[in-house]
DNA sequence: TTGCCCTTGTAACTTAGGTTACAGATATTT
DNA sequence: AAATATCTGTAACCTAAGTTACAAGGGCAA
């Protein structure tokens, strides 16, 4: 009996079908730190699970510019990977292991048989739903906020204390180092936000937050 | 015994109970031109399927900007009312006939009950899949791509013939008129396009496709 | 026919933000 | 400690594209 299960998501396994099948016939897998667990282009042919660790799902150009679509946490399901097994297509997108990762893997058939089960099935699709929602979020954010504003929202979801270069914040954006530091430095100047090396923190919460458009 | 399913399908519907299901249960609407079938905000309650007609579904802010996402077409699933629906959230965004519409619309227990038969289930989430990873391809087109050439791709693909309004252009890429006039007078001045009121035409296909950058 | 509205054309201006080019500061490796 | 790499700061520059402000033409309604 694994103990996989536990450590994810700090209960027994619900009592059904499918969850029993995952349970049964997953392979635990662990990814150290900074692979890929997937690129653009790749073929997708596991379920796949997050145990614990992080994974940020990203897409990239042929000019090196990045974007972060999401990050998966413990328990989370890889939506890319669960929509590209659906319809059978090689990955959009690439995922990044930002720290090391275990996963339960589980193959396309078993997937397919787990989905009978209506309780597997809900749990699974919520979640595709809730990650799909926000990537129309993002479609938003990306064609009508400023940088300034993306980066605002940025600083207000991740405070009080961000610890993160300025580099994977721009990557996060899908923006510019440089133009990160330029917005960075303005809040800081207001007294809103005090940076440091690899490490912000946020001074000023309600001011910034004040910042935020609502839409 | 309705007719729609043939009107949609242009087939019998699948020996299967989901579609059995679907066929029998579900309630035709006619939705005329210019009505929006849902707005963002509303909350989400049946299950749709498109019979005859097209629907834009589209994000607004409070601005005015608008973009969309994507176009629904006879026999096509709507995405965002399927996820709506399974994640209990309200519209994050809004559904507008481009023209009269007729729709088949199932309650939302029934949706659920049909799940559980797989054909149905396949249909549904291969459908939904595929949406999803065009909306990647919209973010990442949104954040990396110019405008120009996200309207050479528009052109690209919808021509050789296009009836619409630069206004409605606009909207598509979520950007202003003016920008969309500018650009398709320069891809007039070169000869790869004729403009005319309420319509383009694509004289050279070949010198607009070499003008998309590979991704 | 006269008006009015919608669509298109176009120029001038402004600004966000991408780019280039460094310098200094702090870690990390040898 | 020295060398190297990574992070941050900042200025100057440039371009895409949003904005403003009109003019003119086509089509429809009164």
């Amino acid at each position: 009996m694994p103990n996989w299960f536990e450590e994810c998501f700090l209960s027994a396994p619900p009592d059904s079908t499918g969850w029993d099948l995952l349970n049964q016939k997953a392979i635990i897998k662990d990814v150290p730190e900074g692979t890929f667990l997937f690129t653009q282009g790749s073929p997708c042919e596991h379920f796949v699970i997050v145990v614990s660790g992080n994974v940020r799902v990203q897409y990239q150009d042929l000019n090196g510019n990045e974007i972060v679509l999401y990050r998966l946490c413990p328990a989370e399901v890889c939506n890319t990977t669960t929509l590209c097994l659906l319809a059978d297509n090689h990955y959009p997108a690439a995922g990044y292991a930002e720290t090391d990762v275990k996963l339960a893997v589980l193959s396309k058939a078993d997937f397919t048989l787990s989905l009978e089960d209506k309780t597997f099935r809900d749990y699974i699709f919520s979640q595709i739903a809730r990650r799909s929602m926000e990537l129309i979020s993002l479609v938003n954010e990306v064609a009508f906020l400023t940088v300034e504003e993306r980066l605002i929202r940025y600083l207000v979801n991740n405070g009080p204390h961000i610890d993160t270069t300025h580099r994977e914040i721009a990557t996060h954006l899908g923006t510019a180092r440089e133009v990160v530091s330029r917005y960075l430095r303005r809040l800081s100047n207001n007294g809103h936000i005090k940076t440091s090396r690899k490490g912000i923190d946020i001074l000023n919460h309600k001011a910034l937050e004040s910042l935020i458009v609502v839409t």
